[in-house]
DNA sequence: CTGAAAGCGCTTACAG
DNA sequence: CTGAAAGCGCTTACAG
């Protein structure tokens, strides 16, 4: 790199390698320096384009001020979707803010194939999980347990466990906006479409799409929800006016179904926002600021590292959305 | 971490520091020990859940084995899209391949805002250029090569300096092979679609639209080439009965804009693949495997680092995948 | 074939 | 207010 080390700068200032050390480390005021000193060491720093060696730094005092992201396997993150790009915005904002490096821990491969992630862990002051694969396998958890480093739990965290600390949207929060939403046009038959895959997710958004519904007196039934495609018969004979999507794709293809079979429903989905925050999405949808709530898991993720108090468990409230037409009433 | 180090691997096996750092690093064959040692240091190493300390290894060495990656702003990750999950997927093959790390540069909102990236490459081996932003501003090429690490570019890269290190789709070969299936299936009067971004890449395409038509005798006008959005009066005008798409979103809304307006043309865009290397778009597209050209990327930046001799120039080949309905002739 | 020693650049008690 | 010294964990000439 530049090449100066903290040793020339001292040279340079006429000083100490310790006392240039505390000029450029210690808080103004933590320790009593004189005003000439500090001024000659600062532009002897400046001249020389010193910048600390973050390996020494890091054998000296054992934090690296980089975390660890365990992300998913490749394969998702090639999946289509703006999921990616949000996750990256809310990483590179928070590192940003807080003077943190980042690093994609390459061995979660090696990891779930039973390999030993602490190389990988190793120089990480905490890690950041965004995979639920990982901690609902207990061995895997036992590994990062051993890694002795704080973790913070984006998107999916594992459940009932009080200790654990997480920042994600409120997705059931979410799922009673959407009832609202639609209720609010006048619909009161309103079904909810979901799919298998992410179970807690999905579980959330349609628990609270089911709070919402009883407490709006609506006695619901098992066949109100359906997986992937609705059946639109059944959906007529329910009298459903309004489906709930747990994703775009899902409330796209439902209500697409619906409308061939003659049987149109409004629709709501849960989508996500653009960078300056305006809805991804044309259809009406519930979306949460999802890169907001990763910058804010690496908040918490700092804070535990160097000792602050922290909110432990984070729920991000989501917005409801309309689009650029208003959601219709019932049309049955 | 594990908390156990050398020192303790040493003294468990019975022999000295420098014997067991030699029994642990050094390729096999590569310097005498003695079978027994080796025996032992490994067994002690093993047993005690031995990792080495990245910084002190960093420290005496100076590598890091991480390679910093300067990608595009927040924002374009956040853009819809396939993209950023295909330069996730390669980063991380190649990072498991190589055992190197692979850290985000989150400094780069700081140093297009004119702030010093030093601290932030300081402990990059090396890095990989995603961004054009960035080689387009020689005073941001100046700060990277005060930086003295080897740097490689990937999607984009100058254009003209033979020193230049790159992995990258040959989009010129694309635009033959696109021109190649539409000649094929009959057509000989092939527009092409673009836009103004992505000047380099869609350039390249382009040109080997260009290239390929001239080498079939076709006279080429300028007004064969739109930007965004085809006049269909001036398709018509101009007999094209295909044309080709620089992206699939330019692609798709310019068919429909011609079929729209009567004038039907058939298409080939410029498109992706998933995963599992099948075509993410429904049209008959030229595709590339951009997660295998970023990982093909990091393994010459870690050939530089590590002084081998690469291939300092990659031109990973494009495939035409054809659609689920064969192309179609002209029908004018 | 093996070990003792130096030193990478930094921070931080400790002693003035 | 400042400096000399120790030591973080490792690798690598150097000397046996």
């Amino acid at each position: 790199m530049a090449g100066s080390n903290l040793h020339a700068v001292a040279k340079e200032a006429g000083v100490s390698v310790s006392t240039a050390s505390r000029v450029l480390n210690k808080a103004p005021g933590t320790v009593a320096i004189s005003a000439a000193t500090i001024a000659r060491v600062r532009a002897a720093a400046n001249s020389l384009g010193y910048v600390p060696h973050a390996a020494a730094r890091m054998l000296r005092t054992g934090r690296s001020r980089c975390i660890g992201v365990l992300g998913a396997h490749p394969s998702f993150f090639a999946a289509r979707g703006h999921f990616t790009g949000e996750i990256m915005a809310g990483l590179m904002r928070a590192g940003v803010e807080l003077g943190y490096h980042t690093t994609l821990l390459t061995g979660w491969e090696h990891f779930v194939a039973g390999g030993d992630i602490h190389a990988d862990l190793g120089s990480a002051d905490g890690l950041l999980v965004l995979n639920r694969d990982l901690y609902q396998n207990p061995a895997h958890m036992d590994t990062i347990r051993r890694c002795r480093i704080p973790v913070v739990y984006a998107l999916e965290h594992p459940d009932g466990d009080p200790d654990v600390v997480y920042a994600r949207p409120d997705d059931e929060q979410g799922g009673r906006l959407a009832v609202e939403a639609l209720r609010h046009a006048g619909h009161e038959r309103i079904g909810f479409g979901r799919n298998r895959e992410w179970q807690g997710i999905f579980g959330r958004r349609q628990r609270g799409w089911e709070t919402a519904m009883r407490a709006a007196g609506v006695e619901l039934r098992d066949d109100w929800v359906f997986n992937e495609t609705p059946d639109p018969q059944c959906v007529a004979e329910l009298g459903l006016t309004a489906i709930i999507g747990a994703n775009q794709s899902i409330g796209r293809t439902a209500h697409q179904v619906l409308a061939d079979a003659g049987v149109p429903v409004e629709l709501v989905v849960f989508g996500h926002l653009d960078e300056r925050g305006a809805p991804l999405q044309d259809d009406p949808a519930v979306a949460h600021d999802l890169a907001g709530c990763i910058a804010r898991a690496v908040h918490q993720l700092v804070g535990l590292i160097e000792g602050k108090t922290i909110d432990r468990q984070i729920l991000a409230p989501m917005a409801f959305h309309p689009s650029t037409t208003a959601l219709a009433g019932p049309t049955r």
